[in-house]
DNA sequence: GCGACAG
DNA sequence: ATCTTGTCGC
């Protein structure tokens, strides 16, 4: 039964938003916010997608890697690409993403303790986000770090490295992420549990990952390997 | 109707 | 996300 779920979940990519919304409740339900992941955290995982051109058939680039919270090095690496004719509408950006990032993720032989994801967690208009479909979808720890904030409000954000404040739902006020300072003077992460990671964790975590630059580590290194894979293959 | 809006 | 040059600031 699970089974028909997720392989009716995984090829959606036609579906009206009608569907996808639906779809998105359902996973909506599933969503763990604690703290689910091994304590002895070492493999942190980054996920990032690109694209060869705008608009309708370009062709869509995924890059998951795995680092070694160690020394940052590169445990394990898998890219993807495929065409896409799916459109970006916020709020339904999974959609167009989860396809190649899945297909990334099949090549991959090192599984992290938990995965760091380009784009929302929790902190989305229905609680699923691109972080928290894959966490439910895969059954993996997962946190959300987005660049720019895509629902909720907030209060101000120190200039320090670490400030954070509360990212509150724009209706109720509930908690749905942080606003991250990740260093002096950048402008904020907007962090957000994916799934089976705490409020808390989510934050201290992704800070963890923030060492010389605003990005963390595994997201900024899956980024740098979906350009160089992007650049190096035929479009 | 108007504005907002991850990547 | 992508299209693009130089330029301001820690």
């Amino acid at each position: 039964m699970r089974f028909e779920e997720e392989s009716k979940i995984k090829d959606v990519s036609k579906l009206s938003t009608k569907k996808w919304r639906d779809l998105q409740n359902y996973l909506r339900s599933r969503v763990v916010v604690e703290d689910l992941f091994v304590s002895s955290l070492r493999y942190v995982g980054g996920i990032d997608v690109s694209y060869s051109q705008v608009g309708k058939n370009a062709k869509a680039f995924s890059a998951v890697v795995v680092l070694d919270i160690l020394t940052w090095s590169m445990v394990d690496l898998s890219v993807a690409w495929m065409e896409s004719s799916v459109p970006y509408i916020p709020g339904f950006l999974s959609f167009r993403e989860v396809p190649v990032i899945l297909e990334a993720m099949d090549k991959l032989t090192v599984l992290p303790d938990i995965w760091l994801v380009d784009g929302a967690g929790i902190a989305h208009p229905r609680r699923v986000g691109l972080a928290s479909h894959l966490g439910v979808l895969l059954d993996v720890p997962t946190i959300g770090v987005a660049k720019s904030r895509l629902v909720g409000t907030h209060g101000e954000l120190g200039e320090e490295r670490g400030s954070r404040v509360p990212l509150l739902d724009d209706g109720t006020q509930e908690q749905i992420g942080w606003v991250l300072r990740s260093r002096n003077a950048v402008k904020p992460l907007y962090v957000s549990p994916g799934h089976k990671v705490s409020m808390e964790s989510a934050v201290k975590i992704v800070l963890a990952c923030c060492t010389r630059y605003r990005l963390p580590e595994p997201i900024r290194t899956a980024h740098n390997m979906v350009t160089q894979c992007k650049n190096k293959i035929p479009s």
